[in-house]
DNA sequence: CGACCGATTGAAGGTCGTCAAACTACGTGG
DNA sequence: CCACGTAGTTTGACGACCTTCAATCGGTCG
């Protein structure tokens, strides 16, 4: 039902067309007629594994729609440790803090290949100042992320390092529309639950061993919810 | 300069007169006209220590500036415990959400005597709809509030325990314009930083040995800033 | 004065961090 | 083809830090 709307929006605008996907919804809400105060082209832009979006402070002129894969939002401590602080996924945002003239407040870097629309500030700009249907989509972009942030706080950075890896192995699942699930290397599990890598791998290689947590390939598994969720703690 | 600005604005309307404060910063951008679409009473509303602005999942319809005082955002775990999630000081706007058809996503209690603008949020929509104005204010709030909320979970819950409460006390110190620095209870400490009461005790009351916080009364300290950024670490 | 609430302190135990080593997978080069 | 190097994961041992449970202290209010 959602997927009409969208294909709707987007069968129109020619400038468009070359983007070629129908479930990015930033855009859900505009009609033909606001297509025209796209000036600049949106291009499709891929990245690889590792490979970063943007860097903190940087101040370049593109917000992210992300169209496939997940992206890790970083922010670095004082002593150079780095904390993640969320997770991009299909249908997400990334840069959003340009539009009111901040630099990129986090480094974004690709989990998986991650396919993303680039598009110009200035077209997002544009759209805003002057067709109030984006605004309620981008109210409501900003709403997401704060409860996404205030849920990482209350959910992931509370409780015992089992409990956390399982409420960040639900959530992952929840990203993964029956896909297998990603798991995230040791390293940023511990970047996400504010834990140690190594308690991070003692805690996933438990899992193992128990059976929860069946590994397809180095970073997907098959898991077993019900279990996990007692885990979480609920 | 901004005082300029926003005591113009509140010069105006007759409408807001009785709202008596000239630093009320959601509305600083609007204008004369734009005031006549205000058709619904702002009043102030005083709310006491630990008394509650609004719960997590109600649905009225006001949405608070506070002109005074400090005022915590809680969130409740699956297990019943509690989790501080951010903390609201002068300028600051609470029940944002309702703006987009969300129920309250937390408790608002007061931790010092606090003074709002209860704004209907009929009054803000409408503003919302009639003039682009108000948007970069709105979506200015929603990007502090995720600044925010993303520096909690690096600084606040990070660290060994010392560093936690250095970081806290801080912040705390920020929102103290030269006045004695608010001391959260032993309780609220802990849910803001991810640990238990007693931990909280044990490294305020060191502190207080050491000489680096010197209570005034029982929510209120003088900080030896330098040394307590040393703890927090940098 | 006595009850109560919050802060503080103590003791014991557990969880997690630290340091270090072994293991695995993978890709490169001999 | 296999040896080797590298990077990430796992495991072990130990100790520090924090939680837990419990008792004490101090102040406030009825």
């Amino acid at each position: 039902m959602l997927n009409a709307q969208i294909q709707a929006a987007w069968a129109g605008p020619p400038q468009c067309e070359h983007c070629g996907i129908r479930d990015l919804v930033l855009f859900s809400d505009l009609r033909q007629e606001d297509f025209v105060l796209i000036h600049k082209p949106i291009e499709e832009k891929r990245f690889a594994i590792a490979e970063t979006l943007y860097h903190e402070g940087d101040a370049p002129q593109h917000v992210f729609t992300i169209r496939e894969g997940l992206v890790k939002l970083v922010q670095y401590l004082p002593d150079g440790k780095q904390r993640i602080v969320r997770i991009l996924k299909q249908g997400d945002l990334a840069g959003l803090e340009l539009l009111l003239g901040q630099p990129y407040q986090h480094t974004a870097i690709a989990l998986e290949p991650v396919l993303t629309c680039r598009i110009p500030l200035s077209v997002v700009q544009r759209l805003s100042d002057d067709t109030p249907r984006l605004h309620r989509q981008l109210m409501s972009r900003w709403q997401r992320a704060l409860t996404e942030a205030d849920s990482w706080l209350t959910e992931l950075s509370t409780g015992t390092a089992p409990q956390r890896v399982a409420r960040l192995l639900l959530r992952l699942h929840e990203f993964s529309r029956g896909k297998p699930v990603y798991i995230p290397s040791r390293e940023d599990m511990g970047a996400m639950l504010g834990i140690t890598t190594e308690t991070a791998s003692r805690v996933t290689a438990e899992l193992k061993r128990e059976g929860l947590l069946s590994q397809i390939d180095p970073h997907h598994a098959q898991l077993d919810i019900p279990a996990v969720r007692a885990i979480a703690g609920r």
